[in-house]
DNA sequence: CCAGCGCGAGCAATCGTTTTCTCGGACGCT
DNA sequence: AGCGTCCGAGAAAACGATTGCTCGCGCTGG
């Protein structure tokens, strides 16, 4: 493949000048400039990346740790992100932690050795890899959940305020027992709907209670599972709110089980819009989640700490709205 | 930040002795070896990737270019290539081409800088790309669509296949003027599920009729309008084929909107199965891909390629099979 | 007319690794 | 004991770009 000195010798300058006319510099006579460009297209040449990186010390490459590509919420993070980063010419590199402590660390080490400009997280709550992430000094920025140690910028959703108005929603409807599925202890996400989902039932003076709560993994098959228990256990909830909408697939598919029709017998609140919620029978009432824009400004957010525009960390927290549709009302 | 030659200062050796140690070559004293390793843990060494890189002219990186990873389908194939790729050591980069020739180059051309060891690629169908890639002899595994020139490894799904047995199903449930609605022209998964859709007609002794068949994005907001259109005219289609998941939802709302039921009135088949088809009522019929599978494979092609493992190019076809559910009988 | 200044281009250093080559020492064999 | 061999470690040369510094040339102003 064609190298810089190539291009040098059949454009008759000096590598610099080559570097210095493909660059845009001013300081490069038109003619010469016009003899590189001609010199370069006939090579096909392109500039080694990691040779350059190398002398600039920098790359243009953003690194993307999330759970799951395959969850949709990640998925809009991950469009938004990448939407960004090429629009100021950085790539993404795409990271799949399944949530789990190893591999997001074995991933902020392949970062930290390729250089990455910036790393966008969505921390599974260990508290080495943001440590590490800081003695390297290489920008973070943490997203859907914070840092443990909170010293990076930081996107949030409301969810504890949403997981309220939601309930209060469910509440306001003529829901008495009102229950909530949610996704693993010590994922900020899933305790912060709990918690707002607590802050509801208080609001709407309605009796909390244990057997009323039921955790599993934000998929599908676990939610089924807890949602089957929950419904078949004395006293059951007559509303759920569940924590995204894997889970509410689940949800749904035990309800239909148990011959509940979500709204009449059941009233249903699920995290997340997805395109499929009005086709329902009723149709699902859901939480939106603005995704995409998470992914955008958080991508805006790393830009900017890698240009060095801005100084103390921020913390952003955008709103989540409910979207009530007929699964929430009989 | 550390540099390998900061540890061997603090070990006592030469810097070559440091990366033959840690790169676990035989050939060095392992008190040596020990020493080294404990001043590379004490500095909290990372080598530098892009020396490396530069150096061993070979990097460990992946580039994937589909049309959009909110697009179900590309999501899991992402996830089989990522998953793939990171038990290889591999990382990946992702590219959101939006199917337009434009970008697809600009992502080409920035693997191509920055070496890439491959690129993974679903073909917009511009011819220039390939032929890039094939200049820079950069190994390319093109995935869900062959490439213009068919030089490259494939992996494909039979489509036409498939189509052909949706169509052939939902005239053996008593369908007689079953519809197709499809993606834009030229594309070739487009292309082959409507072609399928007529071999199917032409085996069940179906007239086919071009009133029939609309073309449409792959998205849901134009499905939709396709569906209505197709609907409404004189003689409508008594079934659909629709192209695939996101093209479901706009049709089902069509349905909807028109007071259609799914099944009864209108049998529907839509390519890609998706949790929340079975949600439904009736449950949406669909061709099921592995697209995991798909996206597993090709990056198991294109790290074998890179190993030089292998020298001829192949295709595989990896078939998609019928999943038949309520929307499909009467 | 000459000194000085500015501008444009080339030389060469540099980024941090890996790897080839070389060299010295130790060991074994005769 | 002397010579050859082998092994392990260091010196140094890459890899391919960017960039500070230098140098030559032409022009201008004193």
């Amino acid at each position: 493949m064609a190298t810089i000195s190539d291009v040098a010798t059949r454009a008759g300058v000096s590598t610099a000048t080559v570097s210095r006319a493909l660059n845009g510099k001013e300081t490069v006579d038109p003619e010469l400039a016009g003899r590189v460009l001609a010199a370069a297209e006939e090579l096909g040449y392109r500039p080694n990346g990691p040779a350059r990186n190398l002398r600039k010390q920098e790359t243009a490459v953003l690194a993307l740790i999330i759970s799951d590509v395959e969850n949709p919420f990640f998925t809009a993070i991950a469009r938004g992100v990448e939407d960004v980063a090429h629009e100021a010419g950085y790539s993404l590199v795409l990271c799949n932690s399944d949530d789990t402590p190893d591999k997001e660390r074995e991933y902020v080490d392949v970062a930290l050795q390729e250089r990455v400009a910036g790393v966008l997280l969505s921390p599974t709550g260990s508290t080495g890899t943001a440590e590490l992430l800081a003695r390297h000094s290489t920008p973070v920025v943490a997203v859907d959940r914070p840092l443990p140690d909170r010293a990076s910028d930081t996107v949030l959703v409301d969810n504890r305020l949403a997981a309220k108005h939601a309930t209060l929603h469910l509440a306001g409807q003529g829901y008495g027992r009102i229950g909530c599925l949610t996704g693993p202890s010590g994922v900020p996400t899933a305790d912060d709907r709990l918690a707002g989902y607590r802050d509801g039932l208080r609001a709407a003076k309605l009796p909390g209670s244990t057997s009323l709560v039921r955790r599993s993994s934000f998929k599908a098959d676990g939610a089924q599972q807890a949602a089957h228990a929950l419904l078949r256990q004395n006293d059951p909830p007559d509303a759920l709110l569940v924590g995204n909408s894997a889970m509410a697939v689940g949800v749904l598919e035990a309800l239909a089980a148990l011959k509940l029709k979500p709204g009449r017998d059941v009233g249903v609140v699920a995290f997340d819009d997805a395109p499929w919620t009005t086709l329902l029978d009723p149709p699902l009432s859901v939480v939106a989640q603005p995704a995409y824009d998470i992914g955008a400004l958080a991508a805006r957010l790393v830009l900017d700490r890698i240009s060095g525009d801005r100084e103390e960390t921020s913390t952003t927290t955008l709103s989540a709205h409910l979207v009530v549709r007929g699964s929430s009302s009989r």
